[in-house]
DNA sequence: TAAATAGTGTCTTTAAGACACTATGGA
DNA sequence: TCCATAGTGTCTTAAAGACACTATTTA
């Protein structure tokens, strides 16, 4: 009996821009398969948890290993342990995967590896994918989209200083609608998650608009007691 | 080297009434630990997951095992699997614990077991709980809390047929704050999670109320895409 | 000066909350 | 008849949304 195997899985979801439409929509990093079940499938990274290695400690280290990114958000998502989860009978023993799900920023996206084996997809119409990877994906976007309703986690998307117009993109591509640029900025600016840094963006093509940066003291996810884990 | 072990561990919540104090709180059962370590301390019930079992079999399993109960409402909470949970060096190999989280309605409550060795404590006094049993805890209540305001779980403490006034008072132990029973009653009579029964509650000592029931349509939890699970 | 985005003002709608009021049973 | 609770009506406040308006830059 090889007993129960524990890995740890990532959705990673960045904003990148598409120059052939010329849109911003949501992106995730994925894997090929190299070895079966699902040998050519791609699958979100991952691996197996190390004996002396916390969760989340596996959830970075493989993100590095296989796609070489730094995630600015990391949050566990769910604990997929289904005994069927593989289709059986299947070599090995079973898996239990613990999710976690990141965001990185679009210089980050930029820099993280992209070769035959590792790509990124859409993540509204990701391709086939291994196990209950799909699942897992949808899931994972479903949270995403609940938590822009009622957190600051779309800061995550943007680097140290931006302006409302991008944050109000980043509402606008993940929930996939628009919003009205006059009540997004009140709301922002009443929430107290942000403040103007003085400077306004240089080079556009237009009236230059205020750089704003995230308020240290304002906690991005509100995870309750979790969050000085 | 032992690898690693995978345990469910589940928080249950239910409202008990206490006559000493005349007022009715959040009570949640705990088990004894009967060997080292933290042999004496309290400990949320639970065990290993056997090879072939779902996660939340092993929830409903070991609930039936150690205390007896049948939760209404059953839901992964966390999982935690930092290095350092038990105190080190312990013997044995390190124990990563997939948390659920539990309601009960009263009457399946003072149908539990209750010994020296399970009892029932006030959730938000509980005594000094083994290993980081203490912060899950008050994560759990957190979750219950938070949820509380968004979904319709509040009807999971509460029988087929209830009275609003029964409701209200889910909501204002949980809360720990009063509510006003008109703008009460209105809420809920329009966010269309219950139905009048047209029977009325008899027995009591005022204007008999009306009977309401769940209504089978609306989902109480609001999981998402992980309803299905 | 035209175009485009930055940013402000204000009205409408909706929901939450406070609170006075009527209704109906038991003691 | 009194009291406690069931249940209704209505006013105030706060937030969300629609949308017209002014401001400032580049081309």
């Amino acid at each position: 009996m090889h007993g129960i195997e524990i890995a740890v899985s990532t959705v990673i979801f960045a904003l990148r821009h598409d120059p052939r439409a010329d849109c911003t929509a949501l992106w995730m990093p994925l894997v090929r398969r190299v070895r079966e079940p699902y040998e050519g499938s791609w699958a979100l990274p991952g691996g197996p948890v190390r004996p002396d290695e916390d969760l989340t400690d596996t959830a970075r280290r493989t993100l590095v290993e296989t796609t070489a990114l730094s995630p600015t958000y990391l949050e566990q998502l769910y604990t997929f342990g289904h005994v069927d989860r593989a289709p059986r009978p299947v070599p090995g023993p079973r898996v239990i995967s613990v999710v976690y799900w990141a965001l990185v920023r679009p210089e980050e996206a930029e820099r993280g590896i992209e070769d035959e084996n590792v790509a990124w997809h859409a993540a509204d119409h990701p391709p086939e994918l291994a196990f209950d990877h799909a699942t897992i994906v949808e899931y994972a976007l479903w949270r995403l989209r609940t938590k822009m309703e009622y957190s600051r986690i779309a800061q995550a998307f943007l680097g140290e200083t931006f302006t409302l117009a991008q944050l109000r993109q980043v509402y606008e591509v993940v929930l996939q609608r628009t919003l009205d640029p006059a009540n997004f900025r009140r709301q922002v600016e009443s929430s107290g998650g942000v403040e103007p840094t003085g400077e306004h963006l240089v080079g556009g093509r237009h009236r230059p608009p205020m750089l704003y940066r995230h308020r240290a003291a304002s906690d991005l996810a509100d995870n309750g007691p979790l969050t000085r884990l």
